[in-house]
DNA sequence: CCGTATCCCCAATGATACTG
DNA sequence: CAGTATCATTGGGGATACGG
């Protein structure tokens, strides 16, 4: 009950081990790439493809941490030249609901937001 | 249906605003923060005492960022010398949901992520 | 085709000192 | 008490070139 109370809420623990996790899950390519992956396995540059604003460096680096946590899948597929495909796994989909809740909440919020900023600019302009 | 199905899933759409916002609301020290706020409205200092790790400056802009995003109010007490208080938003509560899904995800998955993380890190020790 | 290695830059962060 | 200003550091990220 009170994780729905608006006006009490109990402190999340917030340790260096989910610090670290979020990092590695949410940062700025793991989103795309995982967004892309579950939708269909892709090669690497397929990956690039989807995604235009990464580099090969970032791209490379966003896989090899989410291969290391066990969120997506490398397969070397042995054909004339290499073949590499990436997919998402089981735990890598569990990932999705509660994304998919972030971005539900930015959805609906997005225009409160940008109304509260606008505020914000407004009341101090000299701060720039 | 699709959103549960684990086989198939909608691509989210990741604009330039969503990284933004998550950006400045998820970021490293904006979750503690919350946190506290989310317990009791606080002051600066005590803010800094609650979160040890956070440079004032750090703090200061985390807190201005939260700010201008609607997420926290700041309240000058006229009081000798200056007092000022920090407290969550409505808007700023509604962010408890969505994380806290997150943190469940965390807590609930922990496990697996470093046991995938052993097997990847012993598979090729090489790497470092 | 699939990356890693190298160089380079800047944006973010901490430490420190100072002000209303 | 509640910050801002300044300085120095660093590591994340892009561009490029090269290796398996």
């Amino acid at each position: 009950m009170a994780d729905t109370d608006p006006g009490t809420a109990e402190r999340l623990d917030v340790t260096p081990a989910h610090r670290e996790l979020l990092d590695q899950v949410l940062d700025k390519w793991s989103l795309e790439v995982l967004n892309t992956l579950c939708e269909r396995p892709s090669r690497f540059n397929e990956l690039r493809q989807a995604i235009p604003a990464v580099s090969q460096k970032s791209l490379s680096a966003t896989l090899r941490r989410l291969e290391r946590n066990g969120i997506v899948e490398r397969r070397v597929l042995s054909s004339r030249p290499v073949a590499v495909e990436y997919r998402i796994t089981p735990l890598g989909k569990t990932l999705r609901s509660p994304v998919d809740a972030l971005f539900d909440w930015a959805d609906h919020h997005l225009g409160a937001i940008e109304t509260a900023r606008r505020a914000y600019d407004e009341a101090d302009p000299t701060a720039s």
